[in-house]
DNA sequence: ACCTAAACCTGGGCGC
DNA sequence: TGCGCCCAGGTTTAGG
């Protein structure tokens, strides 16, 4: 799923809905999905007050604050490659593949109640709880830093690192933070460069297409409140639509748009890449 | 140090 | 309808 756009687009919509809201319990059916531990992830957040939501790369992080002392602690999700994260009325039929519910009340003097329903098919997700700030620094220090963040010559020098094909580069998350295999795919087309190319042999001109390309296709995700190709929704539960937009990603056999030769699929780390061979060298 | 393959899991789509 | 097979947006770990 989720890649940046993805979880940006929910990271906003909670961010409008969730904050200022107490976690008043917590159910869950399957164990691994909480971190350390579900006792642990529990007696974590169970009283606290959500303060806020914010992202690094495709890792959303709540910050909580225990409304008496005012300390502020953390629980991170990471969506992986089907998790949904769902806000409902208690009184909402459940939704599919839900295992764990953090039941919300707002501190406002009507008592309004919400659920942040968690929803994993592959159970690949999880939570986690971080009490700390200094284990939340630990954890943050192992993603590198957006592509808005970066410039011409920041990014020609994290290029400059590694010989591995380009596109697995993208997608390393400690060199840059919020590529997947989608984008990834998609931005590389739009720069024109092909996927096995050494990331260490990229032109200044190429490097300065292909940033630019991944900040236009993250835009157009965003804009198209993200790809649900299959299991990424919104909060509400809708779909994106970017998936109505991939350029490549999942277009083997269709002709490229622009210069009409047939897209090919090809394995790179182990993960399905889309290119055109006519136009992308 | 670097690279690859496999593992973690379940579900959807396809062909037969 | 049912079964087997292939595929899946992410990340970590074991092994070479």
């Amino acid at each position: 799923m989720p890649e940046l756009p993805e979880v940006e687009t929910i990271r906003r919509q909670l961010e409008r809905e969730i904050v200022g809201f107490k976690i008043v319990d917590v159910w869950y059916d399957r164990e691994k999905l909480l971190r350390p531990s579900p006792r642990e992830f529990i007696d974590g957040v169970v009283g606290k007050t959500i303060a806020g939501v914010g992202r690094r790369g495709k890792l959303l992080i709540f910050k909580i604050q225990n409304p008496k002392s005012k300390i502020q602690s953390y629980f991170l999700v990471h969506l992986r490659l089907s998790g949904r994260i769902l806000v409902r009325s208690p009184n909402t039929p459940p939704d599919d593949y839900v295992h764990v519910i953090l039941k919300l009340k707002a501190k406002s003097q009507k008592p309004k109640a919400l659920e942040l329903r968690f929803a994993e098919a592959r159970l690949f997700g999880y939570m986690q709880y971080v009490g700390g700030q200094k284990e939340f620094d630990e954890i943050l220090k192992k993603y590198g830093p957006e592509p808005f963040e970066l410039d011409e010559g920041q990014f020609l020098e994290i290029l400059s690192t590694t010989r591995k094909p380009i596109k697995l580069l993208l997608m390393d998350q400690k060199k840059i933070a919020g590529i997947g295999n989608i984008y990834a795919n998609d931005a590389l087309f739009l720069a024109k460069i092909h996927p096995q190319t050494p990331a260490n042999t990229l032109s200044r001109d190429q490097a300065s297409r292909l940033l630019k390309a991944i900040e236009t296709v993250f835009k157009e995700g965003l804009k198209y409140g993200g790809a649900s190709d299959q299991w990424y929704r919104q909060v509400h539960g809708e779909k994106g639509s970017y998936q109505e937009h991939f350029k490549v990603y999942g277009q083997a056999g269709k002709k490229c748009e622009r210069c009409g030769a047939v897209i090919k699929r090809i394995e790179l780390g182990g993960r399905g890449t889309f290119y055109c061979p006519g136009c992308q060298k």
